[in-house]
RNA sequence: CGGGGAAUCGUAUAACGGUAGUAUGCAUGCUUUGGGAGCAUGCGGCCUGGGUUCAACUCCCAGUUCCCCGACCA
């Protein structure tokens, strides 16, 4: 991509209408733009991304056996009145048709998915299953806040598993914790399994995986010796005590943001709507139901939180827009140097590197400002200065570290 | 939903009861090219509705929108 042909432009100015990090250093990049209060259109570099941190979920679900599926965000009322959700959800978003037809929009999906699924899960043969979906979510939230943490429309991962039995459940629920964790780790996160109730969701004690920052709006209370945490709404979760769970630490608190969550559902869905399946002796059962949210758009808030310094945002490489930024320095006599430049630019995508090409006639101090704020992990420099040297100046966004090399070498290094 | 704050060129901001300024961006030209360059010219603005007043962008009231704290949070 050519950055004198992308769409969006930075900003020095930070908005005056954000106090979050994360939408002020995304709005000033040309990532994401607001349309009012938790709404954000994303943008190019915003949706790549985005799909950046969905492809990486993707894999991790098609993994553990999870099938991806589009369900629709325009919903009947009928199934949300038979789930009790339509008067019972506080946060749904109803609507009225011309013809005073009713409809909800989706906040979640268990009153499409289940239907669904009762159509197809008729014998204990076909189960277990897990479907999810990638889209958008919409909550009418009282208070939208914190940029993209906490919008009235946003993106999820939902997926909803059917199991014969409770002890079915909890084997997958085990298996999805862990891919939970390697989505997070993949994006670059350290995710905390935290104990939280379920909401007016469940009845039963949920699992929330937990970053921490102070961007985040919940508080748990956590081992720094071993993987025991809590979150504070769990009654007896106290800091300063020894750990239940390994008996050594001392409990610490921490404010943290909640990128993913498990439910344990058990029969509430499958029985509202009458979703039974026959066993090997031919008797009608009920399945056993858990989802497993990730926040992506979230998600992508709190690695802006994380990752970011004075002078912009540090993407991990894995979600990154881009793998490279290429930056060519064009003196009075530019011509060679723009000529090197272009001829790396086309090495580099024909080898199938994903690189943004600053090739924009501007004065170099506005592109390494640039570079530094969009926050891509490698930066590549063509100026008089390397060419003279038969060199690439590499520099790390990370760590700020500079490197020269030849071309070959950074070749290799891809 | 309760409380607090805010609203002025695209963006960030200033001032003023009497013709609205600066920076940046944008456009044009010239100069310049390793950390948001310089000069010149140009384009571009007071959230909406009431009230007070000779006169309101300014003061008052209401609405709308945005931000923050709290409550809420499938």
């Amino acid at each position: 991509m050519r950055q004198s042909h992308l769409f969006t432009k930075t900003r020095k100015e930070a908005p005056s209408d954000e106090i979050a990090k994360n939408a002020q250093l995304l709005i000033r990049g040309g990532y994401i733009h607001k349309e009012m209060a938790g709404v954000y259109s994303f943008l190019p570099l915003g949706r790549r991304t985005l799909c950046k941190i969905e492809n990486i979920i993707r894999e991790e679900m098609d993994a553990v056996g999870g099938q991806e599926i589009q369900m629709a965000t325009l919903h009947p009322s009928e199934k949300w009145k038979q789930t009790g959700g339509w008067g019972g959800v506080d946060v749904l978003f109803k609507l009225q048709s011309r013809t005073e037809k009713e409809y909800a929009l989706g906040q979640s999906e268990e009153e499409i998915v289940t239907p669904i699924a009762q159509e197809y899960v008729n014998s204990y043969k076909d189960l277990p299953v897990a479907i999810y979906q990638i889209g958008q979510k919409y909550r009418d939230e009282l208070r939208a806040k914190s940029g993209i943490m906490r919008g009235r429309e946003f993106g999820m991962k939902d997926m909803y598993s059917f199991h014969e039995s409770q002890e079915d459940f909890e084997r997958f629920y085990a298996v999805v914790k862990n891919a939970y964790l390697k989505v997070f780790r993949r994006a670059g996160l350290d995710a905390k399994v935290t104990e939280a109730t379920g909401g007016s969701f469940s009845e039963k004690i949920s699992y929330e995986f937990m970053v921490l920052t102070e961007a985040g709006e919940d508080d748990i209370v956590y081992c720094p010796s071993c993987t025991h945490c809590v979150n504070t709404e769990i009654a007896g979760a106290e800091t300063g005590g020894l750990c239940p769970g390994c008996g050594k630490g001392k409990l610490a608190n921490a404010r943290a943001a909640e990128v993913g969550n498990v439910f344990d559902l058990g029969m509430k869905y499958p029985k509202a709507f009458g979703f039974t399946y026959k066993d090997k002796e031919g008797k009608e059962q009920t399945p056993i139901v858990g989802c497993y949210g990730i926040g992506t758009t979230r998600l992508m808030g709190t690695i802006v939180e994380v990752f970011s310094d004075d002078k912009g945002i540090v993407w991990p490489e894995s979600v990154a827009p881009f793998n490279v930024h290429l930056v060519s320095i064009l003196a009075a006599e530019g011509g060679k140097v723009k000529a090197a430049a272009e001829t790396l630019y086309e090495a580099l995508t024909r080898r199938g590197v994903e690189v943004l090409y600053d090739d924009r006639d501007v004065r170099p101090g506005e592109k390494f400002a640039d570079s530094d704020l969009i926050g891509i992990p490698t930066r590549v420099v063509i100026s008089e200065k390397t060419l003279a040297q038969g060199k690439l100046e590499i520099k790390n966004r990370k760590n700020g570290d500079v490197t020269m090399l030849s071309e070959t070498q950074f070749l290799e290094t891809l």
